[in-house]
DNA sequence: CGAAGTTCCGCTCATATGAGCGACAGTTGC
DNA sequence: GCAACTGTCGCTCATATGAGCGGAACTTCG
C-alpha cells in the first residue's frame, strides 16, 4: 500500500529527508551529518540507502535541449559505439529530420575534431545537411571518399560538400568530380587514375574520422540502390546485401559483399573504411534498423547520429 | 542562453550523462567509471560536478504521501525543533484540518513513544482529534495536564481523552474531572487537593512527552480566551499575553505572564511545562504564527505538527 | 614574438566511505 | 521457557574520495 517501504513513521520520514537533503543537496559528508544528528555514520548511510530505495530521493538525468542523453548513452553502450548523439526529433518529413540530425552531427564534429585529424566525407544527403550546418571546425584536411551520385531531377547543389567543409575548417580539400559508380570496371580504373581522384584516394589511408550515411538495400532507402539496375539490385540482394555505407556493400552480419559493382565503384573500399578509426553515420528512418546494425557489426561505422525512434528500435533489435 | 553551462558539445554532454548515470543510478564508484571510460578519477569527479551544477543531474527529495518532508525539515531547523511534521493539508474547514493533523500527530506519537516514556495530554480539540486517530501506542502512563474547558453548546464528548489514550496504550491513566479555570484562587487550591487531581499533578514532573494545542490570545483563537471575561482578557492582553499553551500564558518572547488567572488555573505551570523534555504542539491556522513562535521561543513547545501554510509563515516570520 | 593570465590536468595525502562481521534485542514457534 | 530467526547496530580495515597544489597547454595582450 504505502510506497515508502523504509519509513515507519513521520519522524523517521522527516529525519530521512533531512539527512538526504544535507547529503544530496547541501553536499555535506556523512560524517558531518552523523555528528549533527547524533547518529553513527553507518546509520546515516543506511538512512540514505533507504531514502534511495524507497523513492524518497529521486535522481533524474536529462537536459533541456534536443539531445536525449539517456538514450544516447544506452545506444552507445548497446552497440559499443565511440560516440552517439540521439535527438528527440519527431519523425516528420525526411528533410526536416535530415536538417536536425545534420545540425547535431555538425555540433559533434566541431567538438571532436582536433587539428591532428584528417576528415573524410562520403557522399550522402545527410552529410550534405551536416556541411550546411557546420560553422566551425579545426583546420584539418578534408578528403572526399566517394564519387557523387546526383539523382536525376534532384539538384542537391551539394557536390561541393568537401570544398565547403574544408573552407569552414580552413584546411586543404582533396576532392574530385566523378560519379559513385560507372558502367564498367575499365572506366572505373581509368577514373581512379585521374590526378584529383588518385590524390584524394591516396589520403584515404590517413583519414582519422569520416562522416557517412547508411542506406538500406531497398527502394528509397539508398541512393546507390535507386541508381542501380533492377537485375543487379536483385542479384546483390540475393548475395545478402543489407546495407550500403558510402558505396560499400555489406550483408546482415556486416561482412563486405564483393561483386561486379564493387569493381565499378569510385570510392573507399570496405577494408579502408574499417581502417578509419572513427566513422560517424548520420541515419534516420525506421527502415534502416537492420542496415545500421549490419554496418556497426561489420565495423564500418562506430559512431551514430540519429533520432529517438530509430535509436529505440536499434536497441530493441540489438538486444534480441 | 543554453542552460547547460558545462557541456561544450553533444559528445561532452553524452559522456557526462553516461558518467552520471553510472555513478548516480547504477551506483558504480568513480574509480570504476574512470577505468571504463579511460579517464582519470579526477576527471570523472569534475564531470560529475559539472553535471550537478549544470542541472543535467537533478536530485529531488519528496514523497508521495501527505507529509511535506522538505518543509518539515526546514521548519525543524529554523525553529530548532525536536520533531516536526508538516502536512500539505489544504486550508479548508478547521474541523477537517484538525482531523488531518490529529492523524499525523497520532502517527508521530505511535512512532516516538517508547515504553519508558510518560505521556502528558493537555485539553484541546486538536489533542482530542489525535486521540481519536490513535490506534497503537507503547504501554505508557498517561497523565492529564489541565482541567477541561467544555464550551457551552459544544459537546466534544472528549473529556475522556486521557482515558481513551491510556486504553489504547494499555497503561495507567491519571485523569480527573475539573475545569481548566475557576472563579477564584481558593476554589482552585481546593480542587488541586482533590485526590485525583493531586495524583495527576504529582506525575507531571515525570512526564517525558506531552501533546498540546497552542492558542493565540484573540477571539476564536483560544478556548481559554473565549472563556475569559472581557475585562480580564484586556488586562492580560495589556500585560503582553500572546499565546496560551495548555493554560500557560506567555508573552511574545515566550516569557510566562503571571496574573490572577494563573492562580485560578487547574493545570500544569509554565516551569513544569518547560521541564517536560518534549512538548508536541498541534497547530493550524494563519492566525497562530506569533503564538507558536512565542511558545517555541519560550521553550514551552519543542515539536510541531502543522500544515504547509502555517509552516511557511512560521519560517518567514522566524527568519525576519 | 614573449609575458601574463587562464584553464585543464593529474598528483599527494588526509579523510570519507563501504563490505562484511559479530553482538545484541525483539519475535516467533514449539 | 527456550531455541531459532530476524532485524539493527556499530566495529575493522581496505578502498574511494576530496582539497589543494604545481605543471603543462592554451589565450590574450603588448
Amino acid at each position: 500500500m504505502a510506497i515508502d517501504s523504509g519509513a515507519r513513521g513521520p519522524a523517521q520520514l522527516v529525519l530521512t529527508a533531512s539527512v538526504a537533503r544535507r547529503y544530496y543537496l547541501d553536499g555535506r559528508s556523512k560524517v558531518e551529518i552523523a555528528q549533527e544528528f547524533a547518529l553513527s555514520r553507518f546509520k546515516v548511510a543506511r538512512l540514505l540507502e533507504d531514502a534511495r530505495s524507497s523513492g524518497l530521493v529521486r535522481i533524474e538525468i536529462g537536459h533541456p535541449g534536443s539531445v536525449d542523453v539517456e538514450l544516447s548513452d544506452r545506444l552507445m553502450s548497446t552497440l559499443g559505439l565511440q560516440h552517439c548523439v540521439v535527438t528527440d526529433t519527431p519523425d516528420d518529413l525526411p528533410a526536416t529530420m535530415r536538417a536536425h540530425l545534420g545540425a547535431a552531427a555538425a555540433d559533434l564534429l566541431t567538438e571532436i575534431v582536433t587539428p591532428d585529424d584528417v576528415l573524410g566525407l562520403s557522399w550522402a544527403r545527410s552529410v550534405s545537411s551536416m556541411a550546411t550546418a557546420l560553422q566551425r571546425l579545426a583546420p584539418v584536411p578534408v578528403v572526399q571518399l566517394t564519387g557523387a551520385l546526383a539523382r536525376p531531377g534532384v539538384d542537391d547543389s551539394s557536390i561541393d560538400v568537401v570544398r565547403d567543409v574544408a573552407r569552414v575548417a580552413g584546411g586543404p580539400a582533396y576532392f574530385f568530380y566523378a560519379p559513385m559508380s560507372v558502367p564498367d570496371a575499365a572506366t572505373a580504373q581509368a577514373l581512379r587514375r585521374q590526378p584529383e581522384v588518385a590524390q584524394a584516394f591516396s589520403r584515404i589511408g590517413s583519414v582519422t574520422r569520416a562522416v557517412a550515411g547508411v542506406g538500406a538495400w531497398e527502394p528509397e532507402q539508398s541512393t546507390l540502390f535507386d541508381a542501380t539496375g533492377e537485375a543487379e539490385r536483385r542479384e546483390l540482394a540475393r548475395q545478402g546485401v543489407c546495407a550500403e555505407i558510402s558505396g560499400v556493400l555489406v550483408d546482415a552480419d556486416g561482412n563486405p559483399v564483393r561483386s561486379d559493382l564493387t569493381e565499378r565503384m569510385i570510392g573507399i573500399t570496405a577494408d579502408q573504411m574499417r581502417a578509419v578509426p572513427e566513422v560517424i553515420a548520420i541515419v534516420y528512418g525506421r527502415a534502416k534498423v537492420h542496415a545500421v546494425l549490419a554496418a556497426v557489426r561489420g565495423g564500418m561505422v562506430n559512431s551514430l547520429v540519429t533520432h529517438s525512434t530509430l535509436a529505440e528500435l536499434l536497441i530493441a533489435a540489438a538486444s534480441s
